[in-house]
DNA sequence: CGATTGATTGATCCCTATCAACCGACGTGG
DNA sequence: CCACGTCGGTTGATAGGGATCAATCAATCG
């Protein structure tokens, strides 16, 4: 069954039971399915009224832009991911949404979230804890910034990916296809690009990983992950506190 | 009558319209008031059913600590302010609070929370806009992060303080009382304790801020606005988006 | 095929960390 | 009441990590 169920379905189920009723509910926010080209703004910033969406296929990142141009990667968003669910919430967006690659997305709309709530209040405390989880992502992100070296920072952002895409089965501990620039990784670590194509040359190097061609390869698992000092308890709350 | 609210429904109260059976859920919440000493650990990384407190009175921190010792501090917290949600949500806590000053807040059990969701919708939906809320913050500190100098960070965070002080009618354009110390500024902006010193030394010289003796006093608002390219939107949504 | 995008490497510079010392305020205990 | 320790703030000297500038190269593409 679970196969047939939408990737947020899947994710929010792993928190609080969800009845037939709300299962029935979160099945009506994956109508209105669309696609986007690499580069398309989904999201943009400072737009109000713009609507959510759920990220069925493919990457996404959302970041902020300064007045002089600097860009800061805020998060990358795989499958499974609710994307602008901030701007919904507050009428006009506080960030921007990019595709990275060719993504399908359903649309959802205000109404539909704020009327679910309503009749769904297992829902709403679902979604409030798939927010939360998201949350602790932009905080290990800042851990990632304040405490973390250049190197670490890579490689832990690098581990991170792959945790994520292990649990969508689309990668496992040997490596991923990642779709990323150096230029992605430099604005999400904020480093540049250049030190970052250092980095990465130092971690191939080491044996530690490689990153070329689209695709990440660990080549010491344990090593790197000790490196970043990364520890995925953030990512994969332990089960149900809804039943 | 807004004087006898607390301040947690005062803040809910900006997004939704709350009905009195709302109101009455959330003055619940208010029961159960206690107080903690400056450097009081009010919530342990790692622990496990530790319950969520609305911060009443004075200044606390929350915090990340990595192995090797480096202590981050995502975020700075004020009166109103809803504390270790995340540690409810979760089962576990990722990541700890500390009283800066002395502490007034109420506890709030998980089983509170939960429950009011079931009953009150609405409260639900307040509940998640102002953990969106709290998320913006951490955002706009991740950026904060990575795409500014020491002396643009410094700067951003006092702004930022003194913002969300105005707004509790805790301060104004020309300064605030501040607890903090120089190494609360320097774990939370991934500086270190010294360069804090020579930044805020600088910022004094060009006569933008002093930070002395408990008291951040600005001296030219609008340069050092300027120059954090401090920007509050992030902090004040734009009235209720359910009536 | 020229143009663009992303990766790569080298040289140089500067921002910030680190180490070290010192000061004043405060609290505590002999 | 003074000695002492601690904490927060301050300043100086030095070192290093990462930015910046510049050039080159491979791959892709209209």
């Amino acid at each position: 069954m679970l196969t047939e169920l939408s990737p947020l379905t899947r994710k929010l189920s792993a928190f609080v039971a969800l009845s037939d009723a709300d299962v029935a509910t979160l099945t009506r926010f994956d109508l209105r399915r669309r696609s986007f080209t690499p580069g398309h703004q989904m999201i943009h910033e400072g737009q109000s009224g713009s609507s959510a969406f759920v990220l069925a296929k493919g990457w996404a990142f959302s970041y902020k832009l300064l007045p002089d141009g600097e860009r800061q990667i805020v998060g990358f968003h795989l499958p499974g991911d609710f994307l602008g669910l901030r701007s919904v919430l507050f009428r006009t967006s506080d960030h921007s949404i990019e595709a990275i690659t060719r993504i399908e997305a359903s649309e959802v709309l205000t109404s539909d979230i704020l009327k679910s709530f309503a009749q769904a209040p297992r829902l709403a405390t679902a979604v409030l804890w798939a927010a939360s989880r998201d949350e602790a992502m932009v905080v290990e992100h800042l851990v990632n910034l304040g405490c973390r070296s250049a190197e670490e920072r890579v490689a832990h952002c690098l581990l991170e990916l792959g945790a994520r895409l292990a649990h969508l089965e689309l990668g496992d501990r040997t490596g991923y296809d990642c779709p990323l620039t150096q230029y992605h990784l430099a604005d999400a670590l904020g480093l540049s690009a250049v030190h970052v194509n250092r980095v990465l040359r130092h971690l191939r190097e080491e044996r530690l990983v490689t990153f070329q061609k689209g695709r990440v390869c660990f080549e010491n698992f344990r090593r790197l992950t000790e490196l970043a000092q990364f520890d995925e308890a953030y990512l994969d709350q332990d089960g149900p506190l809804l039943r």
